[in-house]
DNA sequence: ACAAACATACCGACTGGTCGGTATTAATCA
DNA sequence: TGATTAATACCGACCAGTCGGTATGTTTGT
């Protein structure tokens, strides 16, 4: 009984991400998510009460994610936390095809949608913070040089979300796992102290 | 006659970017806009020939605003254009409640529709060289520290582009207009010999 | 008078969502 | 164990409304 249902239930988050991707929220239809994933429309609303309900789970999904990959850094020094960061970007990039543009679709949606938006915001706020505390540690430490914590997280933020949007716009126009490699080395080199 | 005409067309345009930041591309119908240009749909037809087209007609719109803009810095030197981009930012801030979403707007629907992103690929391009080729200048000139010319280009659109998705996403968030001004400085700081 | 500019009524395709009904599986009990 | 009941999972026709776009008619400036 669960087996079946849960089989459904991936197949549709599958799909669904998959479509958002492609075609974007708007424009991937019911429909069209049902088809993909082969299923009937009442099985879909057995399992989601809306669409926007679908969206709101994958984007608490991708949260999960995050949050369990930051968890898995707790221990380590600020520099080795940046390092690490520097060896997952060959993953991301490499796996954008599929889920990134999706992160597109999450900001969109958030920018627009208040219910989106409220599932968004605190979780990025919770990162910010967790980058600026991330930093003043690598101050207090004596690995890094005297920044303002708070707009070093923007910036390393922002270079990040910079890259992975130019990537997505023009894929074949740089080697965006090379980019994003040395662009963090940049980064993380001038706040090194030496 | 023709006075008439080109305002009805302008109010179209305008209409259109309110509508598209504030909904979307797809959301944002075409009955919309012309309820709120206060025409009526035969007069939109008259003057696009499709959604689509009027979209088309509002990217180049911009893109020449940032055309004129580099053109205006032509005979600078390179740290002097910079500056001067320095300057710009909080104009940016300050009107991005209205054009800003827009922006995000054009970077999807190039992601996903081939003609917009035909449309925009090749600025996108275009820019990218002027940096570099201004970066390269600047290393020339001796006023820059020796860098990579195309990685900088990158890290420093990447810098815009991501600060100005922070900003839209969390518009209370920081003080946008002074986070990135002090980005910039941060940033021409690092190249800067000194 | 004549063409450009605009208005109105309308079309067919498609949308998210509903609903009555049917399989399929689990729980109950003889 | 095997039949019965009940709950869950699923199906697909259907609805009211919206979409981009068109056909046709009217106004306006020259």
């Amino acid at each position: 009984m669960q087996q079946r249902s849960e089989e459904t239930r991936t197949k549709i988050l599958d799909s669904a991400i998959k479509l958002f991707s492609t075609r974007g929220f708007n424009a991937a239809s019911v429909d069209d998510i049902c088809e993909e994933a082969g299923i009937s429309k009442g099985a879909f609303y057995h399992h989601f009460e809306s669409k926007q309900a679908l969206f709101l789970a994958l984007l608490d999904g991708w949260l999960q994610t995050i949050d369990s990959a930051i968890d898995a850094s707790k221990d380590k020094t600020a520099p080795e936390t940046f390092m690490q960061m520097t060896t997952a970007f060959p993953y991301i990039f490499e796996t954008a095809g599929d889920g990134l543009p999706m992160f597109l679709e999450f900001w969109l949606q958030a920018s627009r949608d208040k219910t989106i938006w409220d599932a968004s915001i605190a979780p990025y706020r919770r990162y910010h913070k967790y980058f600026t505390s991330l930093i003043k540690k690598g101050v207090a430490e004596g690995s890094f040089v005297e920044v303002d914590p708070e707009l070093a997280s923007r910036m390393i933020v922002a270079t990040a979300m910079g890259l992975l949007l130019q990537s997505l716009l023009d894929p074949k126009g740089a080697k965006w796992e090379k980019v994003a490699r040395e662009s963090t080395n940049l980064l993380v080199n001038s706040l090194l102290n030496k």
